[in-house]
DNA sequence: TAGTATAGTATACTTAAGTATAGGTTTATA
DNA sequence: TATAAACCTATACTTAAGTATACTATACTA
């Protein structure tokens, strides 16, 4: 028997969900109308296999309730849905150790394949969300880059002059010169564009 | 009823395939051990709602036998099948339109759900090869720029000097400035730095 | 309180980048 | 066979980029 506990503020969607979800195969349902009381039957039930939660439900908090879902019950499989489909919440969620972005755009058949993939193990995410999914930053190499060095580095990540980056900053050219030796320097590269390059990579701008 | 065409020059792995597809749902699975034969069936049967082809296997040709496929028979649902799970080959595939990518390493569960989601009409592509995924090129911007000048332009996008970039060239550094001075006015842009930003950007290297 | 890191400036210099004009070759196309 | 386009080179020049050393000033810290 497998347990599913589906989370949503709108109770007919809720509840037409969960008896759709009974009708078509051996789960048992259970329903919450909020985070809070998510939690509640997650303590009181001895183990959900897959909890379903939306996104705009009252404690969630963006994606505060699904970190605080996913720490409190490591064992339970923790997808969010939503109705829209944004991108960027699904990659952070995602991220954020979801085991699947669930859109309610999704077709009934097509939202009963994407809760047995998680069941079975996979992640799943709509394959038009992620057609160009943008890596997470990586802040590691820059570290003793000083605060008006990472200023400069910013300016010099659209391809600025020296001049325009000094008026920019209000200092002088040659101060901009010494900021750009010592991020090269500290980046391990040799040129302005090579250190663009670099920041761009690590999606740091 | 559902008619699958499966296609692997491996028997066995084919025929096991096939048979776990008819004892678990209402398929009827049809097979074949290379493309051509594979094509063959496709016009003798009246209607192939899902063609799944090896991406190893005679007439393939890489992703060739896929697009030949995919233009061939338009209403049929193409997917890919790979033993090695290559992320570029998986998102090259879902560019030229197949409709999924199965790894070999999937479960048998999840392979029969992402049999499911892609006769449902979703598109599949496996989570952990997309976690990262890079977009699809962008040439549009690039359509006047000449052969040398793109080579140009590649180099310059790994930050290497004219100098440099005339020695992998073998041409004189002055041509490179000539190049490189054409690159900015066909791109628009003012500075090295941002020509390779701007090829960057477009997911051009 | 001496040491250290960040920040800014100044002067001076070398090298690279970028612009401009002129002229040459090949190759394909009208 | 012109005519264009891509490609390459040469000379000459201006500006920007990058390096180096030396000198302030502030703020934090051992």
């Amino acid at each position: 028997m497998t347990n599913i506990l589906i989370a949503d503020d709108h109770d007919l969607v809720r509840d037409t969900i969960a008896a759709y979800l009974e009708t078509v195969d051996s789960f048992k349902v259970f329903t919450a109308h909020d985070l809070a009381s998510a939690l509640e039957v997650m303590s009181g039930v001895d183990s959900i296999d897959l909890l379903i939660l939306d996104y705009n439900m009252p404690g969630m908090n963006g994606l505060q309730g699904l970190e605080r879902a996913c720490t409190s019950y490591p064992a339970t499989k923790v997808a969010l849905m939503s109705g829209v489909a944004n991108r960027e919440i699904a990659n952070n969620a995602m991220e954020r150790h979801a085991r699947g972005f669930i859109p309610k755009s999704l077709s009934a058949t097509s939202f009963i394949n994407a809760i047995k993939f998680i069941l079975s193990g996979e992640r799943y995410l709509p394959f038009d969300l992620v057609s160009s999914a943008p890596a997470s930053k990586n802040h590691d190499d820059f570290t003793n880059v000083s605060a008006r060095e990472m200023q400069t580095l910013e300016q010099l990540c659209i391809g600025l002059s020296n001049k325009e980056i000094a008026r920019n900053l209000d200092i002088q050219e040659v101060t901009v010169k010494l900021h750009v030796k010592n991020i090269f320097s500290k980046l391990g590269v040799s040129n302005r564009t090579q250190a663009a390059l670099f920041a761009k990579e690590r999606y740091l701008f």
